[in-house]
RNA sequence: CGGGGCGUAGCGCAGCCUGGUAGCGCACUUGGUUCGGGACCAAGGGGUCGGAGGUUCAAAUCCUCUCGCCCCGACCA
C-alpha cells in the first residue's frame, strides 16, 4: 500500500482540547477525527486497527462456539418496556418516535432484543446452550463524553449473550468467555487485570471486568499483589489501616467556623483518621446519617446497597433536620438513623457536636453510638489490608476494556424466553452477557505504548506490520527496491506501507514514529550502493543493517519472534 | 445536573480591556535552491471573527440571548 494513496493527515500539534495521551496521539497521527462531542470518524489507519481487533475478537468468539448475528440499532420501545428498562434508564438512552408516532430508541445494549430472539426461536433443552454475538454500533447519550475515543456517544461493541438451561450451564459459558477474553486482550498486546465488579444496572449474580492500567482510565481497582485479590473499588473490600489511639476526654470543644475535616484537623492538631465524617443523605424513607472515618471516602454504591436509593442532603435540609448547619453535625444528639463503617467500632474520635460551633472529642462507638447499624461503606484505599490475606492492597487507575455478567433470568422471564426440559416442563433460559469495546482496546494500547515521538502499536493490532521508507522517493532505484521488498513481504502475508511521498527524510521519519508501525525498512542511497538497507524497530529504536535480499527474512524472523497475529 | 474555560483560515494562536484597515506560525498552491530526523527564499490562495438581536456614524472588540466544544465535580460536614 502506498502512503500517497492513503488519507493520513498527521499534525505537528495536538488538538487544543485533547487531554488524554491516546486522544492527542490518535488525532495527531491521523487515526481519528472528532465530528462532535463523543462522535468520532475513523480514518483509514484507525479503521485498520479496529478491524484487526475485531478480527481477533471474532476468532476467539468463534473458538468458543459463538455465532455472529446482527441486531437492529433502532429498537421498538415495547421490548424495553417489558424488562422495565424503558423507565429505569434515564437520559442516557436516545429516544425517538417513528412516523406513526410509535416510541423507539437507539439501542445502548442488546439484552432485550437477544432475549426476544431467544423467546421466539429457542424451544427445547436440545437447543441449548447457545452463544450469540455481534460487533455492532451502540448509542448512549453520555452525560459527559471524554478522553477521545474512550467515552463516546456512539461506539462499536462486541456483545455476546449466552443461553443455558441452568446455572451450571451458565457457569460454563461464563468461564469460557472469561478465558476467551483473556486471550483476546493478550493477543491484542495490552496489559490488563481481571477484577470482580458490581452488577449494577445489568442485574445478575456475578460479574467481572477487564481492566487495562492507564492514567486515562475512569475506574480504580484494588489489587492485592500477594494473593491476587482484585476488584473494582466500587465493591472492593478492605480493612482500613489501624491508627494510633488518642487518649482524649469526652468533652465539648468550641470550634468556631471550623467545619471541614481539614479545618477541624488543623484546629485540633490531630490527623484526619481521628475524626468521624458525618454525611446526611435523604432516602425515600427519610434522612440517614452515614458515619465514616475522617480519612475515608464514602462509597456511594456500598451505601446504596445498604439503604437503597438516596441523595446527599442540601445545606438547608441539614439545618431543617438536625437543627445545626453542616459542619457541626455528628452521631450524637438526635434520633436520625445511623449507618457506620465497622472500622469506627475501634478507637476514640472527635466529631461534630450537633451544636453550632462545637465538636465533641472522646467519642467511641461503644459508649456513644452503639445504636448505629455497622456496614462497610468506605472506599478501599491504598495501604488498606486485603480482606483475604491481610497484606496491603494497592489502587490502580484503569480503563475498562470489557465486562462479563451472569444475568440469570432477569431478561428471559419478562421477555418470556422459556424452554421445555426433558420432562416437558417450561423453564426460563439462563442468560449471560459479555461486552468488549474495541476502540477502548485501541486507546489502551496507545496509552500503554507511546513515547515522546508517537505511538508504538503492538504488532497484532498495528495498522501495518512494516513501513518501508525510500529516503529519496525520486530515486528510481530506491523506489524499485521498496516495491520489490513490499511485494515479497506481502506475499509472505505481511501488511506493508510504502512511504512513496516526495518528502524530506526528516518528515518521513517523524511521521513514521508518530504512526507507530512496529517495523521500518529504510532505503537510503548510500546504503543502497553497498546493497544494504536498514531495519528499525519502533519500540526499541534498534537499527540493523542487512543486505537487501535478507531484509524480508529478517523482518519475518522478528515478527514470528514477537508472535503477533 | 453543578462549576469553570474556550469559540477569529484546515491546525495552533494573537487581536477584544481602551470600538475605526483581520493578523502570526504551521499546513496548502506555484517557482527556485536544498535533500538521512518536521529545510530555506520568493510569490500566492483561503475568514459571513460560532449564531441572532441590540448600542453606535462605525462592532471580532461593548450589552443581551442563544448554540457548540473542552475541563473539573457530582465523595462538604
Amino acid at each position: 500500500m502506498y502512503y500517497s494513496h492513503l488519507l493520513i493527515p498527521t499534525l505537528k500539534e495536538p488538538p487544543a482540547d485533547a487531554e488524554a495521551v491516546s486522544h492527542k496521539l490518535m488525532v495527531r497521527a491521523g487515526f481519528v477525527r472528532q465530528l462532535a462531542a463523543g462522535l468520532y470518524i475513523y480514518l483509514p489507519l484507525g479503521q485498520r486497527v479496529i478491524e484487526k481487533i475485531n478480527r481477533i475478537i471474532r476468532e476467539e468468539m468463534n473458538a468458543i462456539g459463538g455465532q455472529e448475528v446482527t441486531m437492529p440499532v433502532l429498537n421498538p420501545a415495547e421490548v424495553w418496556q417489558q424488562t422495565g428498562r424503558w423507565d429505569a434508564i434515564g437520559d442516557e438512552m436516545f429516544r425517538l418516535k417513528d412516523r406513526g408516532g410509535r416510541d423507539m430508541c437507539l439501542a445502548m445494549t442488546h439484552e432485550e432484543t437477544m432475549a426476544w430472539l431467544a423467546a421466539h426461536d429457542l424451544r427445547s433443552y436440545r437447543d441449548l446452550p447457545q452463544v450469540w454475538y455481534q460487533i455492532q454500533t451502540k448509542l448512549r447519550d453520555e452525560a459527559r463524553p471524554k478522553s477521545g475515543v474512550l467515552r463516546t456517544r456512539e461506539f462499536i461493541m462486541k456483545d455476546s449473550y449466552s443461553f443455558d438451561r441452568d446455572e451450571a450451564g451458565l457457569d460454563v459459558s461464563y468461564q469460557r468467555h472469561l478465558e476467551a477474553y483473556k486471550k483476546i486482550y493478550t493477543r491484542c498486546g495490552i496489559r490488563f487485570s481481571v477484577v470482580q465488579s458490581d452488577t449494577g444496572l445489568m442485574g445478575g449474580s456475578q460479574a467481572h471486568e477487564f481492566m487495562a492500567p492507564s492514567q486515562a482510565g475512569e475506574d480504580d481497582i484494588a489489587i492485592c499483589d500477594s494473593c491476587g485479590y482484585a476488584a473494582n473499588v466500587e465493591l472492593a473490600e478492605s480493612v482500613p489501616s489501624q491508627h494510633k489511639t488518642h487518649n482524649w476526654k469526652f468533652e465539648e470543644v468550641a470550634t468556631p467556623e471550623k467545619r471541614t475535616i481539614d479545618e477541624v484537623t488543623r484546629f485540633l492538631k490531630v490527623t484526619p483518621d481521628l475524626l468521624i465524617k458525618s454525611i446526611l443523605v435523604i432516602t425515600n424513607d427519610g434522612p440517614i446519617l452515614a458515619l465514616i472515618r475522617g480519612d475515608h471516602m464514602l462509597h456511594e454504591k456500598k451505601l446504596a446497597k445498604a439503604i437503597g436509593q438516596h441523595r446527599p442532603a442540601q445545606k438547608e435540609e441539614v439545618k431543617d433536620i438536625l437543627g445545626v448547619s453542616a459542619g457541626f453535625i455528628g452521631p450524637m444528639g438526635h434520633r436520625i438513623k445511623k449507618i457506620a463503617d465497622p472500622c469506627l467500632k475501634q478507637g476514640v474520635y472527635a466529631a461534630g457536636a450537633n451544636k453550632e460551633g462545637f465538636h465533641l472529642t472522646g467519642i467511641s462507638a461503644e459508649k456513644h453510638f452503639a445504636d448505629a447499624e455497622f456496614m462497610d461503606i468506605h472506599t478501599a484505599q491504598a495501604g488498606d489490608a486485603c480482606t483475604v490475606c491481610g497484606k496491603p492492597i494497592r489502587i490502580e487507575r484503569v480503563i475498562e476494556v470489557g465486562n462479563i455478567f451472569k444475568l440469570g433470568t432477569k431478561y428471559s422471564v419478562p421477555l418470556k424466553a422459556y424452554y421445555l426440559d426433558e420432562n416437558g416442563a417450561e423453564k426460563p433460559i439462563i442468560m449471560g452477557s459479555y461486552g468488549i469495546g474495541p476502540a477502548r482496546i485501541a486507546a489502551a494500547a496507545v496509552e500503554q505504548g507511546n513515547d515522546e515521538n508517537g505511538i508504538m502499536w503492538p504488532l497484532a493490532i498495528a495498522p501495518f506490520h512494516v513501513q518501508i521508507i525510500p529516503v529519496n522517493a525520486k530515486d528510481q532505484q530506491s523506489l524499485k527496491v521498496a516495491e520489490d521488498l513490499s511485494a515479497i513481504l506481502e506475499k509472505k502475508g505481511f501488511e506493508v506501507l510504502v512511504d512513496d511521498r516526495d518528502e524530506r527524510a526528516g518528515v518521513k521519519f517523524k511521521d513514521a514514529d508518530l504512526i507507530g508501525i512496529p517495523y521500518r525498512i529504510v532505503i537510503g542511497e548510500k546504503n543502497l550502493k553497498e546493497g544494504m538497507v536498514e531495519i528499525k524497530e519502533r519500540k526499541s529504536g534498534v537499527v540493523e543493517k542487512v543486505v537487501i535480499a535478507d531484509a524480508p527474512f529478517a523482518i519475518e524472523k522478528k515478527i514470528h519472534k514477537e508472535g503477533g497475529n
